[in-house]
DNA sequence: TGCAGCTTCCTAAAGCTATTAGGCAAATGA
DNA sequence: TCATTTGCCTAATAGCTTTAGGAAGCTGCA
């Protein structure tokens, strides 16, 4: 018997890409196991279960879009910092849109805390500092380049800006520079 | 043999009740017909698959939401309609979590349209009446504060404001109000 | 080299969900 | 009252998940 040499690492970046063609919520065991042509059972030694599998790719997704978000930030402030931050996740969202949804997978507090998704928010703040914000002014901000960002994306990819004038690109842009006016002239109390 | 009842609209109803406490994704037609205390071959009789339940339960859930925004309008202009209506997104997402998951259900063209989804999206596009927005910067405001809506609601369903300073209705209070200085300010070219 | 022990992958089995086909009994209405 | 329609059922197939236990491959050490 030829062994497949399968390692939870294999399995989970297999998994990743699983998931970037069917989407997340169609990666299951068994797919992953046909995929590497496999019985099921066999992944069971490399992987907790199917929620474990979830997780891991998630936890994968968050580090390549923390990554790719510090080298854009790399010598980059004020707007734009915003703007290449904004379109890391923008296209991070379009060219993996199945790690994209698995960064929405919600992770236990442990998981979460371990996660690239602080790394990340630290970005979002470094990028406020380019900007003149008071707490908690700044922590209002990151919630809304948070909500923001997740929220166009979402409703990008779920084609909501499709088949309709004007084009998603114009907008995205427009609303990045409404948002770094927002942000320099934060409204006071 | 006593007979149970059900009707598609029964069931829709149901469904949703049951979206709200266990989640959209884990509405499921076995779970609905324990809940009915029916055989689960059944519910074929008033839906026509998985898919088709899932799908009305999004369709009833826009229908409330976009109702209830009706309400919340009625008389309002300016500001005070801009915050109404984000008001109701939010306490409906919160009161209402799996309907709300429902409303991010993706749809196929046809029940797209059918839907009471444009409805909203016309609704969006009466308070920004009340700023001074020619096209195509309305269409990227309608655009922005869906992106908002949605995101801002959706990282908080996933817990990412809480336990942190300040209160999750501090920065909702003052985001709204950063929209509405955005709105009145637009950016030109 | 040979073999002990660990690891990898397998077979088997049970439980849950989705879906279809076909049947009997209850409700409807002529 | 009887025929027809409708509602719910049993039975069966198929896919995914997970656990238990077994056999073959690999590793390290005598």
């Amino acid at each position: 018997m030829v062994r497949a040499g399968l390692t939870t690492e294999r399995l989970v970046h297999a998994g990743a890409e699983l998931a970037d063609e069917v989407g997340f919520e169609q990666v299951t065991v068994s797919a992953l196991a046909r995929r590497f042509d496999v019985k099921v059972a066999s992944l069971y030694s490399h992987l907790k279960n199917s929620q474990d599998l979830k997780t891991r790719i998630a936890l994968l997704a968050l580090e390549e879009l923390a990554d790719r978000a510090a080298d854009a930030l790399a010598g980059r402030a004020g707007k734009d910092a915003l703007t290449a931050f904004a379109d890391v996740y923008r296209d991070y969202a379009r060219t993996h849109p199945g790690r994209y949804a698995a960064t929405r997978h919600p992770l236990d507090p442990e998981a979460a805390a371990a996660s690239a998704g602080r790394r990340h928010s630290q970005m979002t703040r470094a990028i406020l500092r380019g900007y003149d914000l008071a707490e908690p002014d700044e922590t209002h901000a990151v919630r809304l380049l948070g909500s923001v960002f997740h929220g166009y994306v979402g409703l990008e990819l779920a084609g909501g800006f499709s088949h309709s004038a004007p084009d998603s690109q114009e907008s995205w842009t427009r609303i990045l520079d409404a948002l770094d006016s927002t942000l320099r002239n934060w409204p006071g109390d």
